[in-house]
DNA sequence: ACTCTTTCAATTTTCGAAAATATATATATC
DNA sequence: GATATATATATTTTCGAAAATTGAAAGAGT
């Protein structure tokens, strides 16, 4: 009779927003991409589980699934570490996402539907508006700005058909995006160049022509790498 | 139905025998790559917790582990199942190994030493006393076969000096195995042919072939999954 | 006969206490 | 003083009970 049918606890969905409702897994890998948790920290359980107020159960689920990808490594006995980052991992990763995003993409040019297109365009509009603002505010919201661009690049491939190459394709992004947070502080002259990048990619994709799409986001990639690598 | 579950049973140390003392997680994905659990089965801890003898938690923490490998699917609030398998998926994973392993030999072959050649030869003797062993025997010891050859694989990469292209390559293996024990009942005429192959290919990999080590192990991979794909 | 609600059983998910382990500190022995 | 041994502290790891969730069966109303 207590059981008030109807409601359902306050279980957040994924979808929503990313400033506390979020589960403890999606937390923590964020706050090792973002370098709050710098490389190397220990995690201590005694701390994750006040900062996340789960039970430490929970949390070891958690810190074990990002193990498996990469983002902290476990010793045993000797508990959970932040994975340790380096030029050479970032020069490594930098190629295998060249070589998967380029095929993904061609992948979703042959496949993409009309909702692919539609998304590509809403997605690439939303990271525009924060790469159109001043660099300060720009500085300000730059967590916000590294998720938009997930969002963007993700967009460009979610028509790819392998479902191995996007996983795989994904698995690398977010060891870019940790690195891109590490080397946070960037020259500011190259904001306008990205943007102008990203709506060149888009165009390519929109127009299938994957050559030329390929082609850009080769360049990309690789700039914006090179220019990470740079300041590590 | 002889262990008492109230008392806290004296654990056995890591170092203990290893026959049967691995770790859960280990035993967990081999039973699923070996089909003891057959695709899109529910994997409930009750079940688990008997036939591993640890607790819910540790259950969960491997489970989950093996939701980012790939073997294990999670279904928000309706529990864990083993991943399907389907004869696309298996195209797609052999396609993505192909490309990986062929870059990783190379790199290897590059960077390899004397202890890397050295183990490749022992482990090429171990597999080869199996294959050369008369068809029936062989299947008996199919597990076993499968656990050589893997080792074989992976001694020829082990050189690789790409961290990240050996873990996306053993990433892919592991999925290939799979399909190995899920196809496992193979014609007899092969067996020495593939004895041949393995032998080939470690001859091209010492002698720092590289292109024609790349050729030799691609045809020996998209040979043994085109066999498969017909029997799935 | 049909739909909607309620109840009950099975299962997942979470949690914190207790055991096992490693690290640091103190005490003894040569 | 240096090394070894013992004690104390800190942290990880494991476990099963309790809470939350789901799915199916029973009941009530139309």
């Amino acid at each position: 009779m207590k059981k008030t049918a109807g409601t359902r606890s306050p279980k957040q969905a994924k979808t929503g927003d990313p400033s506390s409702g979020q589960d403890v897994l999606s937390r923590l890998r964020n706050d090792i991409v973002s370098s709050v948790f710098e490389p190397e920290t220990r995690l201590k359980f005694a701390d994750l589980t006040k900062r996340y107020d789960v039970g430490i159960g929970t949390l070891r689920e958690g810190l074990s699934q990002l193990v498996s990808e990469g983002f902290v490594t476990l010793e045993a006995g000797k508990g959970f570490k932040v994975a340790p980052v380096s030029a050479e991992e970032l020069i490594e990763i930098t190629e295998h996402f060249i070589s998967l995003e380029k095929r993904a993409l061609r992948d979703a040019i042959e496949n993409g539907d009309d909702d692919w297109e539609a998304n590509i365009v809403a997605v690439h509009h939303r990271l525009s508006l924060i790469e159109s603002l001043p660099w300060e505010e720009r500085m300000t919201r730059h967590s916000e700005w590294v998720q938009r661009h997930r969002d963007f690049h993700e967009a460009l491939v979610a028509a790819c058909s392998g479902r191995w190459l996007f996983r795989l394709r994904s698995i690398m992004f977010d060891q870019l995006d940790r690195y891109r947070f590490v080397t946070k502080r960037a020259p500011e002259g190259l904001g306008g160049r990205k943007f102008e990048e990203h709506s060149e990619i888009m165009a390519a994709t929109l127009a299938r022509d994957a050559d030329l799409a390929s082609k850009l986001i080769e360049k990309h990639i690789s700039d914006t790498s090179e220019r990470a690598i740079r300041l590590l």
